[in-house]
DNA sequence: TATTGTTATACTCTATAACTATA
DNA sequence: TATAGTTATAGAGTATAACAATA
């Protein structure tokens, strides 16, 4: 198909030395060829220029990056349990476990041993949690819409829906 | 279009035991809420899913899965520094420099000290590593068609222009 | 037997700060 | 003074495997 993009076949050749031109410039003078039109690659660079500008903003909260999603995800969903909040994310549960200690240990979160299952945690949100998830609520509607100034309101829904289908079709259940 | 998902704003409230539904099926049942509406966060997971996707497809490859953007790179524009490269993806040097001594020690690119400015290391591909970038080359083009595959043909161009507006936009430059 | 949550362990990716050698 | 590359160190984020408790 495309793919092939600008290969404008320049340089004829790789051995063609590049510090010919001995820029120094910081402008962007590197030509990441076929690598710029690739989908995954943009994805990535996308989204690690979109989490660092997150990161920036809630910098000063009080929370790790990462948390804000699982607070989110408590509050929306009180009483659900460790495993549900991992496969709801995609995360193993190892990978959940450490979090949702600190989180408890800060007081943001509680785990209630389930009566009917008793091996499973169902997650609470306490006051502390609320009151801080607030806080990040408005950072992150803060973040989103700078995210959305730089795609164009319009495009919002459409983008959005195609984040969905990669999400969808990529994710570890159609392997 | 349709986009909103599941939405649904059932519960009506945060206080609904999430408990009384029981469910433990696998299936989907968790509501993500204003999570699932946020572009930060879909960017994030898509990303995620479709990353694991490329190792999946290159886990026997030979090489850690970061590192086919940097041989790409290094491919297209023979001779940048180091410094440079970095810059192309936005990464400090300090995490290119141990990248880059794992791909001279395997072979695959080398390191040549300028002569005009002996402070920098201008970087090169081996025949190793063009050989083993044209194998990586083909499976990343077997994922670009995935992905592709996933959010429509027709809708390629318009992602893609709207990954790199947020790149640009969020970059660390425009701080 | 299967699942939940925990633990031990390790790997990937990334950054900051201090260093050297150059410029 | 400023930059290129290295090193030491650290911190997020993630996973696998083995385990005890429970189903």
């Amino acid at each position: 198909m495309e793919l092939v993009m600008d290969s404008k076949v320049d340089e004829a050749g790789s051995a063609a030395p590049r510090r010919g031109r001995y820029v120094r410039d910081d402008s962007f003078e590197i030509d990441l060829g076929m690598l710029g039109d690739a989908l995954g690659f943009n994805l990535r660079m996308a989204q690690s220029a979109a989490f660092r500008a997150f990161v920036r903003r809630t910098g000063d909260a009080t929370l790790k990056p990462g948390y804000y999603a699982l607070l989110s995800i408590v509050d929306t969903n009180p009483g659900l349990t460790q495993a549900e909040l991992g496969r709801a994310i995609g995360r193993d549960k190892s990978s959940i476990t450490p979090v949702l200690c600190e989180l408890e240990q800060r007081g943001l979160i509680e785990k209630r041993r389930d009566a009917r299952d008793r091996r499973v945690n169902t997650l609470w949100l306490t006051k502390d949690g609320t009151r801080l998830l607030s806080v990040l609520r408005e950072k992150a509607r803060e973040h989103d819409r700078a995210l959305e100034q730089a795609i164009g309101r319009e495009n919002r829904e459409l983008f959005l829906a195609l984040l969905l289908r990669i999400r969808r079709h990529m994710s570890d259940n159609n392997r």
